[in-house]
DNA sequence: GTTTATGCAAATTCTTTGCAATACT
DNA sequence: AGTATTGCAAAGAATTTGCATAAAC
């Protein structure tokens, strides 16, 4: 059950080697990625250009996310619901950093609780970042 | 009531122009800014390369702390508690982008909420990054 | 007078853009 | 065939490093 092709099908996007090959990658491993990695897996496979093209478009159709890094680096990780269903973004869960391995992934069980703004805020996304180690580190 | 001298001898600095004048402009505003704000605040007036190793060497002292942004660009933000006072360092407060104005703000009322990670993981640090319209932009 | 910080040049890394060639439907 | 995507070259930001000069203590 591969469902590469069915997420580029569902979104109207080109089946392309690029695209394939690149999103495969996000479906294998469950972790954030940031463009630098996705060169480092995929080799000469596919251009840098190609890649950083191909992320924007997975972000403008809703299949990836921006992951927040406190290095200057931009991530990216698949939507969990979006892949799944068709409905609304959800981003609602927290993202780990593991200060050892380095690996970010989202923590879909965990939910990002709710703050409460002083008056004059008004919220319209909210993120949040966790550092420490994971368990495959500990 | 000038800050900045006291906060360089605190943490035994020397008493440069640059550091002097880049202190100054975080003690001014509040808010979160990146070199290159800085630089075009201080124009001319020092080198962006002293800018950055500046902002390292704060960093490292623990007088700014890093501020996370949804851009790829890094940000960093007087370290409220330890600047008026000595003991460890407590980021616990949330951090607020405006979508409109671009400004990022410490939110020192806000404390970040707990949160309770699956088995396995051992939490180090938290960040959160909420955005929307700031009271000035509403 | 030592030690540390700065400025300049230059190198690295990250990201975007233009355009011709190629692949997809 | 017609349109969207890719690759290459090159430009543009962001950030770091080396080394001689200048400033701080």
């Amino acid at each position: 059950m591969n469902e590469v092709p069915e997420i580029l099908r569902k979104h109207s996007l080109r089946h392309t080697q690029s695209r394939t090959d690149i999103l495969g990658i996000f479906v294998a491993r469950s972790n954030a990625l940031s463009e630098r990695e996705i060169e480092s897996v995929l080799g000469d496979a596919c251009d840098r250009v190609t890649i950083y093209r191909t992320l924007t478009t997975f972000l403008e159709k809703g299949i990836l996310h921006k992951v927040p890094d406190n290095e200057g680096l931009m991530k990216y990780a698949l939507c969990p619901s979006d892949c799944h269903s068709g409905h609304s973004h959800r981003h609602d869960h927290v993202h780990f950093k593991c200060t050892q391995c380095g690996l970010t992934r989202c923590v879909e069980d965990v939910r990002i609780p709710g703050v409460s703004l002083p008056d004059g805020y008004q919220l319209q996304e909210v993120s949040m970042l966790l550092q420490g180690l994971c368990p495959d580190c500990q």
